[in-house]
DNA sequence: ATTACTAACTATCGAGTAC
DNA sequence: TGTACTCGATAGTTAGTAA
């Protein structure tokens, strides 16, 4: 875990633009500005920061580092998993018609051990937790495989077996859509706002296992 | 923050002996068998793992490395304080005694802003938890100074302003004097007790400022 | 099988300096 | 001011091999 990196993160920059010098670099991590310059260069190279005129912020993937080893310090110490808070989100479109296809269904049955509920959820993130999802992509999904027809393919999915409030379920993710990052599809073997009584924008946790 | 110690760490190194050669370290970070075998002994060097014929586990100090890093990534990531939580111990002894004295009741006042109820409360740490407090070593103590008279002299103390369970309070160390690692001595302006209404053995947490 | 030494190579670093 | 280049020194890494 890269020092310089986490001390940008002491400094807000996975929130704001932060405005540090090459000098105060190299005199807080004990080294040389030159050497300080060249290491914020290679982050840089490497896409874990970007900076501008306003700044410097830590990019995506260099929060997926930094959340990587944040993610196995909480469970070592704590013995916590890690948690993602969002809302209920307005609209089970498209999600509960894919899990209803046998060709899904099947694989959740063997690999998830439950069949779904007809019906996905879609948590909308909170602003502070988006971030959490990056970490997702450190674990190890397990893979529900797609498959094609004459008429069109069906896309792999990466599964995160997960708790929703307590309740049994998984994350859901499409390998290819990118769908952006605040909202979350889940899938349960209940309905899960009738078995919690929540409904749309109420605040829910999960916990992925 | 060293990877191999992070290795360790997620093998349960802070808890248990762990068992793992050194090729396999070199598998999994990614180096040769050789640079492992290097890493090792220089941590061990350092201090902060040890080794027998049982395994590896990581020392006190090198849990202090860890938890200076995962504190304030914590701080930054959820914007949490650490929080220590362990049970009320019985016997206030000597430390009452102690802070009454006029020479540091005088300093708690002015650097801390309150004067001490003339009662210490003892925390016993649970085991879990008992690393944590490793993670004080790391942060800026304040200093209430010691003095000497003819007959004795009376150490310099180190104070850490925090809340327990919500009170104002602060956690009191003697510079010199080691008792264990398993309680921790704090004051406040009040009767801390009495103020929650908790009995010996309850449970508390204390959240560091 | 494991660990760790030596010898060569490579990456990282600070000093000096230009912009 | 601040940043980033070159270059010589040094710390880190690997391969080969011994124990």
């Amino acid at each position: 875990m890269n020092e310089l990196l986490l001390l940008l993160l002491k400094k807000g920059g996975n929130i704001r633009s932060v405005t540090i010098s090459t000098t105060e670099i190299g005199n807080a991590l004990n080294m040389s500005q030159q050497n300080a310059s060249r290491l914020m260069i290679e982050l840089e190279q490497e896409g874990a920061i970007s900076r501008d005129k306003r700044g410097i912020m830590i990019t995506k993937s260099g929060m997926e580092e930094i959340l990587a080893v944040y993610g196995t310090m909480k469970q070592s110490l704590e013995g916590k998993k890690m948690t993602i808070k969002g809302t209920i989100a307005l609209g089970l479109g498209e999600g509960g018609y894919y899990i209803s296809l046998e060709g899904y269904k099947k694989q959740f049955r063997e690999k998830l051990g439950f069949e779904p509920f007809p019906g996905t959820l879609n948590l909308k993130l909170d602003k502070e937790q988006e971030e959490k999802r990056l970490m997702l992509r450190e674990m190890d999904p397990i893979i529900i495989e797609g498959w094609k027809t004459e008429d069109r393919s069906f896309g792999d999915l990466f599964a995160y077996k997960c708790k929703i409030d307590g309740v049994e379920g998984a994350i859901v993710i499409p390998v290819r859509t990118h769908h952006g990052t605040e909202v979350l599809e889940l899938v349960s073997p209940v309905n899960i706002k009738k078995k919690l009584g929540k409904k749309d924008g109420d605040l829910i946790k999960i916990e992925i296992l």
